[in-house]
DNA sequence: TGTTAGCACTCATTGACGTTGAGTGCTAAC
DNA sequence: GTTAGCACTCAACGTCAATGAGTGCTAACA
């Protein structure tokens, strides 16, 4: 049996209407308010037909039909209306204050939540194919150093270094000074255990000393792609009756709360950058608690290979326009943000 | 009225069994199972008298008694037993790798809730008492610096500045003397407007470049006393039957996620050290959210005047004695890691 | 005077039962 | 291929009686 285009206009009848009342959705309200022509009777041996094709479900015998996960898919893919982006949903006002990174994407996605009434996420950029920019120790006394790390984007880590024996200014300047010609502009990867042994032969000064720092250096450069996720709206979720059965929003809360989880849900698929939105529906997503959701993400830009993702989670009978558009604002809003803030950087580096 | 030994031993047996069950406890239950040897009719005599007193409450006629937040109050005060901290309840690995302190205050809350099962929350420290311990801008570009703070507990922070004239080194090294200089040693309410005015004026040199450079000095002063907030556990909340009305359960959990609201919450109380753990049963807390709770707060300390807060927030129906437990070995752990911290810290600056 | 047994009363909870109504699948006629 | 008609299903809802845990009150007792 094939899917001709009456049945896909059924279906697309159904899954408005659900979206709308979520209440399954019978053979006569169908023939009612669309303009078809065809009597409940025709409509319930098409339905009979789209359920074997599994792309809606009937909760029980005698009630009206549900879309599948699949049929959702179909909507997405094919049958949804893309509403332009018209009106600008974040105000300027919250984008400006970029001092903390962190507390920008926390923003966003506040925004987008109470924009959405759906449950938000956003993961720090990776930094992985970030070039370092600068690195300085300093001397805090006599055995502590801090080690001050900047990469692309302007972003500072900062990392306390306690070393076994005393140190002068002169010689904290003279490490200073070779780290800085060896490491900067190099990209994190690039800056391997092997690459700091050679530098550790290379140079025969201060051997114990250059062990402790640059194995601190090493360490801050592998702790800083630790992606962070934040989230907001949570509660949203409690919100629909979707979830009424409390298990189930526990479960739900439950996976927004701990972030190893809700990096596994978010990442399964590539974390290449793309314009476009991924939708993942129902028993799509790979972990099990949000099986009973849909989770829409995007990715944003933030310098060469500086990604980071930021998502929307809500029921599968979610406001998928709206979720795209608001999406697809936040992203673009983001990236645009973050290209001016590179623009500048990038000049001041000539 | 008042309230005589055997009315408060009754009392204590109805808030044990309530807490025990969650069930309205009626008279048979307390004459059966305490050794009072009394009758049924005469516990119903005295529980018509605690109620006149305010203490339990009936939800309903002919139901069992309920304590109320009155009861709560003196069985907290007086008849709840203070259990013995015998068992280290952090496992000490938790607690070592301390490179950052927000993720240690995190990992705390997050072990603190799962030993309880209840909502946990901490605050970072304020640093108004705090020390400066040492000030230094690295050069980044001809028109940006990177000004590295580190405060007394070798807290670091950083802030960008980008500044209208181009610099050199050597005069960036003078600023860094002049700054460390004037500023190391003080409090940073010390370091208000009126010291670096007249830090401008003393110093007649490059005058517009030290005006931006301690505009942004003091910008992020002031930023490093805002508060952050982490909260742990808060799909907990859920678990209690306490809660089983959806929209209590939504106005708690959005109170957790509202950091601005769960600052009020927990600090209405004064931010001073204290040893002892504060109480607050239903109506007594401010928020009027979370008047169906019990919120526990603890302080802890970290070095002169660095005092953060850190607490347990569950139904008024909670294991008193395990939170109280809890919450007392969390903050006895915390101030002994942040006091070796500190001992070092000391040490290192003579 | 305090304690207790007894009794009538209250009220949330539970389960059985019938009604309703929205919806279906199937069949036969168009 | 479409449709009218019909028997059937089943969740949802309201009613009703039974149950039982609990109370307050009264009168008798020590």
């Amino acid at each position: 049996m094939e899917l001709d285009e009456r049945k896909v206009k059924i279906l697309q009848a159904i899954i408005n209407n659900y979206l709308e009342t979520g209440e399954p959705v019978g053979s006569r309200t169908i023939s009612k308010y669309t303009d078809m022509g065809i009597s409940s009777a025709t409509i319930r041996n098409e339905m009979a037909d789209l359920e074997e094709l599994g792309l809606i479900v009937q909760p029980h015998t005698s009630s009206g039909r549900v879309p599948s996960d699949k049929g959702y898919r179909i909507y997405v893919d094919r049958l949804m209306k893309e509403s332009k982006m018209d009106d600008p949903v974040f105000k300027e006002d919250l984008l400006t204050k970029v001092d903390k990174i962190d507390t920008l994407l926390q923003n966003i996605i506040k925004k987008l939540a109470n924009n959405t009434n759906y449950a938000t996420v956003v993961s720090t950029p990776q930094y992985q194919q970030t070039k370092l920019k600068h690195i300085k120790l300093i001397k805090l006394s006599e055995v502590k150093l801090v080690a001050v790390i900047v990469i692309e984007g302007d972003i500072v880590k900062n990392h306390i270094i306690n070393i076994t024996e005393e140190i002068d200014e002169e010689r904290v300047e003279k490490i200073n000074n070779l780290l800085n010609l060896n490491l900067t502009g190099l990209s994190l990867v690039d800056i391997n255990l092997a690459l700091i042994q050679s530098l550790k032969e290379q140079v025969g000064i201060y051997p114990d000393l250059l062990n402790s720092v640059l194995d601190a250096i090493c360490e801050t450069i592998q702790s800083s792609d630790e992606i962070q996720l934040y989230t907001s709206g949570a509660t949203n979720i409690l919100k629909y009756p979707d979830f009424s059965d409390i298990d189930k929003a526990v479960d739900i809360l439950y996976t927004l709360e701990e972030k190893n989880i809700l990096q596994e849900l978010l990442l399964t698929t590539d974390t290449q950058y793309s314009k476009d939105i991924k939708i993942r529906i129902g028993n799509e997503n790979s972990v099990e608690a949000m099986q009973e959701c849909s989770v829409l993400t995007a990715t944003y830009k933030l310098g060469d290979g500086l990604v980071g993702t930021i998502g929307i989670i809500g029921p599968k009978r979610m406001n998928y326009e709206k979720a795209v558009v608001n999406l697809k604002q936040a992203m673009f809003q983001m990236n645009e943000i973050f290209n001016n803030q590179l623009q500048i950087t990038i000049k001041d580096n000539k």
